[in-house]
DNA sequence: ATGCTTGTTGGACGATCGTACAACAAGGCG
DNA sequence: CGCCTTGTTGTACGATCGTCCAACAAGCAT
């Protein structure tokens, strides 16, 4: 079909890093269209338009790719999160709502963006690596949100628990959300959630 | 090595019932063990200890057979959770503290038991009737937190939000509980939620 | 005891899986 | 311009997957 050019270079290199942000991109795009079970390594080099044998050369296995994956698009999404808690300003209070509000956005709480989470809690309990990964990628998310709990007052040997107890309130709120998008509507979400942290502010005050 | 007695039933013949529901606990025992990767047809079929054919012969496929065990391990829950609801007697703040308290002790916050959850999930998104089941197996649990929620004095255009609320905490600790068992203990994670309640059912009162 | 129903077996089948490896070529360097 | 490094290809391999179906036998009915 093609017309051959004189030397039409059949691939193009590219840079290691390059290259490999490349495959967890295409791996995550897989796992939103065909979810965990067609996240094959076939599948994933199709999509990003390589040769198969690419991706064990990159990663040393499906799972280490799936966890790569989910290392990025949770980054992705704090990194999501924490410009919506900038744009909010400097009150406190503001900043809080502005982290749980879009947490429920349409962009965060996303069926497809379930699958990659799915894809790798399905490793968390046979790999300790895995476990391991998902323990600091959960502390670090608290840590977080215990930042900004305390900016709105609440006492430092609170913290730890409220931000147990909001972080639970937002990824049950998220997941059922991503499960059946028709039973409530993110607004409900954001409004429970806010509901939830008046209660948690107001306490001591 | 058997020495065979001169006619030792190669199999037994069972009820189409019950061995439907011995091939649903084979599955979920597989999935407790090996997760959703490892529930193969043949898996399964050795750990019930029968041949591969009788899988297909009762289920339509391994994702019929996994919806299946959903329902069934789900109905467990539901079961176990209701009876820890009854024994708490009735008072109707003692029946919800003990909804709340069952939902995190060792028999429910299993990792095992997640992995049943996980791979019904991951079926969610792209069969409609699995995402349906949810539906029905969702709003049937968030109805029976209605009524104790209604029973403890929460008004009724309240009922839903709040059973909303609470299903998704407990969920979200649940969960967290299960995917790290050692970040915080079931007896935290039930304070945590009791305290909710606290929120939600002394605000008109 | 004998036949019949049907639950059950067990292997065949094609598809697809993850992995490995030798050959190839793109692109920078001398 | 031609060599060299190495990113990339493409395929072969064995294992395992889900599905299917003809043959078998367990146990009830007669």
């Amino acid at each position: 079909m093609k017309a051959p050019s004189p030397h039409q270079p059949a691939f193009r290199r590219t840079h290691p890093d390059a290259r490999r942000l490349a495959l967890i991109e295409a791996c995550a795009r897989v796992l939103a269209r065909a979810g965990a079970a067609g996240a094959s390594v076939r599948a994933i080099a199709v999509e990003a338009g390589v040769s198969p044998g690419l991706v064990s050369h990159y990663f040393s296995g499906i799972e280490a790719l799936v966890a790569a994956t989910y290392e990025q698009v949770e980054g992705a999404v704090a990194a999501t999160l924490d410009r919506a808690v900038d744009e909010a300003g400097h009150d406190p209070r503001a900043r809080l709502d502005a982290f749980v509000t879009a947490s429920f956005a349409p962009a965060i709480a996303d069926p497809q963006l379930l699958a990659t989470w799915i894809a790798f809690w399905s490793l968390v309990t046979a790999r300790p690596a895995i476990a391991a990964q998902h323990d600091e990628q959960y502390s670090g998310s608290r840590a977080r949100l215990e930042a900004l709990l305390g900016d709105c007052g609440v006492a430092p040997n609170e913290q730890r628990r409220a931000a147990i107890a909001v972080t639970a309130l937002v990824d049950g709120l998220w997941l059922e959300l991503c499960l059946s998008p028709g039973c409530f509507s993110a607004e409900e979400a954001g409004d429970i959630a806010r509901r939830f942290l008046d209660t948690l502010i107001s306490k001591d005050r």
